[in-house]
DNA sequence: TTGTAAGCGTTATCAC
DNA sequence: GTGATAACGCTTACAA
């Protein structure tokens, strides 16, 4: 059966008139609240902290009234005058990878707990727009920021985050040794995936990386001291790749070429690749081809594929206080010490590797 | 071969010591920046707008200046006084479900051309999540919003954004009339691939919805119309779900109790989970069972999986339009008329469903 | 217990 | 062209 689009037709748009509310009023603001509560402004504002004294009845007029307005408090105002705005910042690659959902879940979590907010921006990889984001987040006075970085280009920004006062912690790459980070071992992580293949009796893998992370070889050094245990010249296995969303083609070349009989895919989305390049080969796992994916996901538990996975709950919460552990630092007037933290992968057997003799 | 955890060893965690930068200078404000190159704070404000005349010279003298302190204007200063934030929200559903990530793409892009930067909130599809994340996103003073609504337990939310003259679409679901919308056309969905089953035979078809979503049955009442025009009666074949992480066993069991030959699942979690639910019951597709898939992904793609697709790059250009549209509307003082836009979805032809005869 | 007023960092309106 | 200055909405001494 041949894929296959139906006819998409137009697009239909109903138009179906004005709005039925009345009028639109401006922005209400503890003015508003205070007129009507017939209270002062900044009782208004007392109103909403609990840590002043306020007589309880006024405080539920004030209650009242700012709900009959529909009053929320300016945060813009309150971070300007507090010189605290609360939010965290998380710049990430990508929103198409997965593997970062349970991150953004937890952070999101921790945040909270700590009255703070998170602000998600992302990079596509692509130095600029990480260089955006820091100015971005910057500019919002963000208390602190947690960064996938791309590449040491940015070097510039991280050095005025540290002088402005922003905790910074560094995501799953550490590019500067002067800014914390919470990584996973990948040297350790890759080292696991290729030393399980070569004892499974693999001699030709490869293990693919990105062109632009090369800065950051942890995964091929893990792989080349696996290889060079088991006497096999690792240079060759190594496949370098565009930041892209067609790799299926290039990973199918290499897997042609070289003629392996084994394969790491470097994260989520490069697996997927992989698994399609297999596909439009005509090469069956783990017959003809064994994959060992680094990064899980639930596709990949489902489809049986062999990975390297990451304790994703505790990866949270070091990050979590690891940021915290900074801002409360910058927070006592002093400066942070910085730490990286090192998160020990696993591997995760399923049925995506063959034993060859 | 069954799956299997290896030893997960303790967490390494170096501590490098004291951070290498000097002295942690506060916040640099336009008056430092003035202070530096010799001008008045307004100046240095003028050096960053455009529209106004300032001596070429100054203003590079202001910008060096700048650069040299790591100076980015505050942001919560200049929306409190231009009353105006650039700051848009988004209210999704889940970070896990990557149908959204083509859509916060493609806001991303959108916004940004315009100078707006983008909010993400999650929901959870919990009803007080969304509630927070509207108030949160309305003490932000978002000037517009982009929702996928939870029920109808908000409303009073909404009527404060339309009062506070915040703009406000509906994505994926329409559940207040006087509130602009973006949808899918699920009905139509729906009835294409119950058509499209019944049509190859199958009579007793399986579609799930979310029981917390009872209040926009677009899908079933698609696959209602189908099944009438076929003669088949619906009812029993309407599986409602919660809102949780492991479906595969509900399904399972209807699948088995039913003994239906084919099933149309409502979302990508639940299509992962009907995947799950059948390789658990030993079930083939399609021999077996036969799937519709409703929403595309890449794994869905991969693996062959019919399914009910939507023009994402149109999605994204209208909401953008419909939310810039009210944006600009109430930018001008006027009312802006709620309109919904509805979009056609097409099925998309796998090998994931069986002709019976 | 509540009101008054200063000031957070901007931008816009005036003078000069 | 540039420099004072008055808000924007809020929090917090300090007064009352």
């Amino acid at each position: 059966m041949q894929a296959k689009k139906l006819l998409f037709e137009d697009t239909v748009c109903y138009n179906i008139g004005k709005s039925s509310v009345s009028e639109v009023n401006k922005m209400v603001s503890s003015r508003d609240v205070a007129r009507l509560a017939n209270v002062s402004q900044s009782t208004v504002s007392r109103a909403y902290r609990d840590d002043v004294y306020i007589d309880p009845i006024t405080r539920q007029r004030v209650m009242d009234a700012a709900k009959q307005l529909g009053y929320y408090p300016n945060l813009s105002a309150r971070s300007l005058r507090n010189q605290r705005s609360r939010i965290l910042g998380l710049v990430l690659s990508d929103p198409d990878n997965t593997f970062f959902a349970s991150v953004i879940r937890q952070l999101e979590q921790h945040a909270g707990e700590r009255g703070y907010r998170l602000v998600l921006t992302y990079t596509d990889e692509d130095p600029d727009k990480e260089r955006f984001c820091l100015e971005t987040l910057i500019s919002s006075r963000a208390e602190g920021v947690l960064v996938m970085p791309v590449s040491r280009a940015n070097e510039d920004m991280y050095r005025i985050l540290q002088k402005s006062g922003i905790a910074a912690v560094q995501l799953f790459r550490s590019l500067y040794d002067d800014v914390s980070s919470v990584c996973v071992n990948d040297e350790q992580g890759a080292y696991q995936a290729a030393k399980y293949l070569l004892d499974q009796g693999h001699r030709r893998i490869i293990i693919t990386e990105y062109t632009f992370n090369q800065e950051n070889p942890a995964k091929t050094k893990g792989y080349r001291r696996a290889c060079e245990e088991y006497g096999v010249d690792p240079e060759e296995g190594i496949l370098s790749l565009p930041f892209e969303n067609n790799l299926d083609g290039i990973i199918a070349g290499a897997l042609a070429s070289t003629g392996a009989t084994a394969i790491i895919s470097a994260n989520i989305p490069i697996t997927l690749a992989t698994l399609k390049a297999c596909k439009s080969s005509g090469l069956t796992i783990p017959d003809d081809i064994s994959i060992v994916a680094y990064d899980d996901s639930q596709w990949l538990e489902f489809q049986g594929i062999t990975a390297i996975t990451h304790p994703m709950q505790q990866i949270g919460d070091e990050i979590a206080q690891s940021l915290f552990r900074e801002i409360d630092a910058y927070g006592d007037g002093t400066t942070p010490e910085r730490e990286n933290r090192l998160i020990k992968p696993y591997l995760l057997l399923r049925n995506s590797v063959k034993k060859i003799q």
